[in-house]
DNA sequence: ATGACCATGTCGCATGGA
């Protein structure tokens, strides 16, 4: 089975890309983040006639999270027990969709952003994140030999190789301690980063539109893929498809997501 | 050249992204 993670940064502009690259590249599930596309506007027909089935969680223009899959999909679950708002009044956010596709557990996760470490953003990114432990730690241990990973956009670069100069990063969010203290925590727990084993460091997944970071290969490795041990121990292969950061073509609206696919192969 | 931000809602510009 193939699964992938993309932050496809609005599926609706990008929609033949994104329904092309899952037929061509042998994508059977592939987790999506940032949708930004309401439930009532989301365009199941075109999956559908890919031959995928999917769930799907956006409540407006921002975040967003889906599942497609061609191996099936059950059991699917939004959001996560505990999930914090954001806001005063406190707002709900689409940032997590859990769904059992052929006998993988599967969550796609959209980490909240942090935006600044003074603002209230970032505390709310790890209390997010501590939501999310606890929630996930309680479905490991309801389930343990089932396969599971928390897959998405983690908003957070594990370590100084996860980034293309550390030095830029000094003070930014997405590599503070508490934000990495905070991913490894779900290391203790028994969740396996898979991805980084197969690729070696270096390897990103997201470059910033602006000032020419792809092909100045100025990226960060934010998109992660972590899975229990019955998931990490089925994983044949993993890599990041650079090549859908690429435009397309010379016409217009073809443009790429800031982020890359990432792949990941099991043997299930 | 992979090439000098992009997406949303809404129609000029605010907001979010990292």
């Amino acid at each position: 089975m193939r699964v992938a993670t993309w932050n496809v940064n609005s599926l609706r502009s990008r929609l033949e890309r994104v329904i092309e690259w899952l037929q061509t590249s042998g994508t059977d599930v592939c987790a999506l983040q940032e949708t930004k596309v309401a439930d009532d506007k989301f365009p199941v027909m075109a999956f559908e006639a890919a031959g995928y089935e999917v769930a799907f969680h956006g409540l407006n223009q921002w975040n967003g999270v889906a599942i497609a899959s061609r191996v099936g999909l059950a059991d699917v679950s939004v959001g996560f027990p505990g999930v914090p708002g954001f806001g005063d009044p406190t707002a709900a956010e689409a940032r997590a969709l859990g769904a059992t596709c052929g006998g993988v557990r599967l969550w796609s996760l959209y980490v909240p952003n942090g935006r600044s470490v003074d603002d209230p953003h970032y505390a709310y990114k790890l209390e997010w994140l501590r939501a999310l432990r606890a929630a996930a730690t309680d479905e490991l241990a309801a389930h343990p030999d089932r396969p599971l990973a928390l897959v998405g956009d983690w908003n957070i670069a594990p370590t100084d190789d996860d980034v293309w100069d550390p030095a830029v990063f000094v003070g930014s969010t997405h590599v503070t301690e508490p934000e990495r203290a905070a991913l490894r925590a779900f290391t203790d727990d028994g969740f396996t980063d898979v991805v980084l084993p197969r690729t070696g460091p270096g390897v990103f997944s997201y470059w910033d539109y602006q000032q020419l970071a792809f092909p100045k290969k100025r990226g960060m490795r934010i998109d992660l893929v972590l899975g229990n041990d019955a998931f990490a121990s089925r994983v044949t292969d993993a890599r990041v498809d650079r090549e859908q950061r690429k435009p397309k073509g010379s016409t217009t609206g073809q443009g790429p997501s800031d982020h890359a696919p990432v792949v990941v192969d099991l043997d299930v």
